[in-house]
DNA sequence: CCTAACTGAGTACGCTGTACGAGGTAACTG
DNA sequence: CAGTTACCTCGTACAGCGTACTCAGTTAGG
């Protein structure tokens, strides 16, 4: 089971900047617009929340809206500067909680904040963002991240590699428990059914001698694994792991 | 700018496992088939590697081959399945060394020949695995990561986790460098020329009153980063980061 | 009132994965 | 050897996608 990922071209950042932060000039003339950017945004995001990015298509989203297909493209220049929109409004209802405490229990709290950001936007998993948008809501998280950091010895650049380490690392453990969840949802099948079926297939391949261990932590794996609790168990530990290996990093200064 | 990532139905698991293993009864009657799965995965891989997943459509793998579309269809059940098939391969083209010394030099190794790999085969980001197809490639791969931390004094689980933490760091951090690379060359312009045209605009806004950190570490960032070199070095910071991390884990016992 | 500006939407193009079925070929069977 | 059966190839078709183009209808400024 896997998916597969698709480059989404996003027209001119510039436009998405546009829009993000509300610098169109306003119509003079003309009849009333029927809708808003908001109300664009708002209809693509409960699509994409309820029935995932693959459904979030231009004419869904006028189907939702009651308008024709092309309407949307008098709020929109495309489909990637929606996503863009998307993207930062999403990243805008983040709590940014002020936290008490260290570095650690800062940085803590803003990983599982991300986190819950992506278990209620799972479609966030599937956009990638190398040069963000940079509209207020993408702006307000960094600012929040690196408030965390911000005078514990570490450089900017450093700053923003352990910033970019924690994001990195809760995106990668929030996909692959949302992944996990939705294979179990379409296919029906669980973690433990799927180990116990696939168990004779691969000890007729003769698994078990040419890789040992695999079929040994595999079947265990297998054998243990509750998706809800051990996915909460796994992302403690790396959680845990990433904010030692910065500990690290401070104590050897 | 960014990639949008979507679900891509894999057909029948089954149907992967007899592709991967070669257990498809062969026919007796009939012409002699012109092509072979070996040979569709081989030019579905070179479509993919030289131009993307999103490139590596049937009809354009068929076109590489010289046959129909639906020819492709005698061979291979999906593109799903055939997708699987190319993720496995490229696994196993992993070089797989051993490796003298304790298990994070081996550790370290294992994440930088997976690296590589992701370099090679830049669309494997853009697949993501929850359940893999359980090919020799696959098996090998887990075997060998499995191998490094074995005997470490981990139990079976957390050698899962510990391994998979490291195989996610290296996909977040492989991909962000990827994207990154990916949008200078399709926009032209680089990450120095970016920050400088968003400076003025994000000044106007009122960022450096609002986002007074953002602001600073941004700019920093932009003028300092220069991609090629500091992906190598943002890459080398977040490994030292999880191994410490995991070695955090094991002097705690 | 007239006209320029603007909104809304129907149609169309090229792309996708793949279901269906027709027509050709090779080997086993009587 | 003829008949049958299994198999290969591929043209056509369908539903879906993003969006370029075009034209009719609406509104406000001069």
């Amino acid at each position: 089971m896997h998916m597969s990922q698709e480059y989404s071209g996003s027209g001119d950042p510039a436009k998405s900047l546009e829009l993000l932060w509300g610098l169109q000039a306003k119509p003079t003339r003309g009849p009333k617009p029927a809708l808003t950017v908001d109300k664009v945004v708002a209809a693509a995001l409960r699509i994409a929340d309820a029935e995932g990015l693959a459904a979030m298509s231009i004419r869904r989203v006028a189907d939702e809206l009651g308008v024709g297909a092309m309407t949307l493209y008098r709020y929109v220049p495309g489909k990637g500067e929606l996503i863009d929109v998307m993207l930062d409004t999403a990243y805008g209802e983040l709590p940014l909680r002020e936290v008490p405490g260290d570095w650690r229990a800062k940085l803590d709290a803003v990983a599982r904040e991300i986190r819950e950001m992506y278990l209620k936007h799972p479609w966030l998993l599937q956009v990638a963002v190398s040069r963000p948008p940079l509209g207020p809501g993408v702006m307000a998280k960094y600012e929040h991240e690196l408030h965390a950091v911000n005078g514990i010895g570490l450089s900017d650049v450093e700053m923003d590699a352990a910033v970019a380490l924690v994001n990195g690392y809760v995106h990668g453990a929030v996909r692959s428990a949302v992944e996990a969840a939705q294979v179990i949802r379409t296919s029906g099948i669980s973690d433990k059914e799927w180990w116990l079926a696939h168990e004779p297939l691969l000890d007729k391949i003769g698994d078990t001698k040419k890789y040992p261990l695999a079929s040994r932590v595999g079947t265990t794996v297998g054998h243990e694994f509750d998706a809800p609790y051990d996915s909460d168990h796994g992302f403690e530990f790396g959680l845990a792991r990433v904010l030692d290996g910065i500990a690290t990093l401070l104590h050897g200064r």
